[in-house]
DNA sequence: TTGACAAATGATAGCGCTGTCAAGAATGAT
DNA sequence: ATCATTCTTGACAGCGCTATCATTTGTCAA
């Protein structure tokens, strides 16, 4: 049953006495076929360790079973957790999935579209919505279903799985002005479209609550890391040392402010509050536990895949969706001024 | 253009004036076709913007240019970084990254090696050398280049690039040791092979200098977590009180620890010292930084791409090669018991 | 100029599978 | 028993590309 030389459909046919074309239907059709034969090709089938060539039936049908993925980062936990979510979707079916890394470069995300496109892939889920203008043009045509997920896009090109992040900073903005700190700021890095727009939602609600300063405001283009947040936080004390309350772009970096916060004997939360976002499992485990905003990233990857290959059921003409999943503000003791 | 209609080497041929065979070589073997030709032949791709169909490719050559990946978790950070290595090493060559995920199980990891062994891969890169008989019999009989990454086996079935994670726990547990702890503890998650080895180097270095003792070993079947660290040293201080240093199977449990240590006003390094293993970019910026094992997870990634690629060039027949990565211990203040 | 040889290009077949249509077998109503 | 209908099965062609061999063109020495 091992051996490595191919074994072909025709070969599986001989054995089973019946044609070629009648051992593929017995394989993916199988109700069409007659208990006997069936019965009769899934021995041979077993017998010489048969497994399709999805090479040929690809060539044969001009459909891949293939769903493209399309992420600016593999190592961000955030995505290694959206992708999990899909492979445990695809598991399972008849899927394949086909990761491709942007690095977060718009260029190379519009290269691997290029490439995906044309290899008529099942599905194709891409993260974001700041796609290039060629790159919507690109998934504006394909002949397949396509989700855009992370965040919700006011005119998408085909489904949408995400959250709002403005709402999202807003939220978790307010909680820092409810629990009564009045000279917060905020640390980001990368500065992607996401995070810049988790910015506005921090400024907005900060400003109107009259707590807004540009002095504490620390950010950088540099990509995130627990080490960045304690520099940032560095940083932000240099600037203006009467803050009071961090609103930090991601988790990496509140628990990196944290530990700077720790180094410098600033206790969290009375002297200084720290509010992260994406509710990572490490800070849930802190000391002080800090408050996150949890998005659901795992359920993301999952209802991508669930929409895509709902598409291809429905053959294409089913309504384009918009799913809103939300988010969860999660308070934890890094921002409990207030007694509770 | 853009045009979602595939185009197709006879309409490229067409438009060159040439035939289809001819266009394949120009673009596959360029070296080959006249310089007149060539030129014609890219003029027309880039004007129809053609794309090879690759499993019209695969079909005829019986060859994929897809390097299929098996390793036990995508979201842990080990493996990701192992995987940006690797994509990082395929970006720019004719080669496709294809990931499968065990979760940690032999016989999913069988399956995915069914899988992987009958679409013929450009090469096989598997994490662990711990596979089941039928796994390895496959492996052994794939006419491809595979690599076993993370660790070095004494049986290789192909090349091998990775470390003994043996001699690097029993470098980090002579650390404790020269550090003056005497009471060592071990916490471990999953206790997979890699893990148990781990432990085995942990054990044998505490015995023979005296300071091991069963009660100062907590471990857990379920996965890590930094939750799961803070538990795993509230149950070990729950038996044995009196330990002084632990060895943590990795740096989640490694940062739990710590954090649990906080919380109980335990000073890290007097009090406890505390090692990781993997050396996570969060544990160096932990307060205090934590004393870890790097290992060279990117290179891993990077490094089993080139053994593919180099057998791949040369047909096969280049000797196995196992390439030891070595570790490093990276001592920081979680154990800087003794004065320095 | 001619022939010998190398370089460049082309014709043909086939990789393994499935879509399509045609034919045969089984079923039920009359 | 006969015919219409459905259910099963099969023959054939072709998906887009490349391996192989055949042919044409170009080059150089005699």
């Amino acid at each position: 049953m091992a051996g490595n030389k191919r074994v072909t459909l025709a070969e599986v046919a001989a054995l089973a006495g019946v044609s070629a074309i009648t051992v593929s239907r017995a394989i993916r059709q199988p109700g069409i076929v007659s208990e006997k034969v069936k019965n009769r090709v899934e021995a041979a089938v077993r017998e010489l360790g048969y497994v399709p060539n999805p090479a040929a039936r690809l060539l044969a049908t001009g459909r891949s079973n293939v769903i493209g993925v399309v992420i600016p980062s593999i190592t961000n936990n955030v995505f290694a957790d959206v992708v999990s979510g899909i492979y445990d979707a695809v598991e399972g079916t008849d899927f394949e999935v086909q990761l491709g890394n942007t690095r977060y470069s718009p260029s190379q995300e519009e290269g691997l579209l290029r490439i995906f496109s044309s290899q008529r892939p099942a599905g194709l889920i891409v993260a974001g919505i700041d796609q290039t203008a060629a790159s919507l043009d690109m998934l504006a045509s394909i002949d397949c279903p396509v989700v855009q997920i992370m965040e919700l896009s006011a005119d998408p090109v085909g489904h949408c799985v995400g959250l709002s992040h403005y709402e999202a900073a807003r939220h978790a903005s307010a909680h820092l002005v409810e629990q009564g700190y009045r000279r917060v700021g905020f640390l980001g890095a990368r500065m992607d479209p996401r995070t810049q727009r988790r910015f506005s939602g921090f400024r907005e609600v900060a400003e109107a609550a009259g707590v807004f300063d540009e002095r504490r405001v620390c950010t950088t283009t540099t990509p995130s890391s627990v080490t960045l947040g304690s520099q940032l936080l560095a940083d932000l004390l240099a600037k203006a040392p009467d803050v009071d309350a961090i609103f930090c772009n991601n988790d990496d970096l509140a628990l990196g402010a944290l530990f700077e916060a720790q180094r410098r004997r600033l206790s969290v939360p009375d002297q200084l509050g720290i509010c992260g976002f994406n509710d990572l499992e490490m800070v849930s485990a802190a000391e002080p536990a800090i408050t996150s905003v949890f998005i659901p990233r795992y359920q993301m990857g999952r209802q991508a895949v669930d929409l895509v290959t709902q598409g291809i059921a429905s053959d294409g003409e089913n309504p384009t969706e918009i799913r809103d999943l939300g988010f969860e503000l999660r308070a934890r003791r890094s921002t409990a001024r207030k007694q509770d």
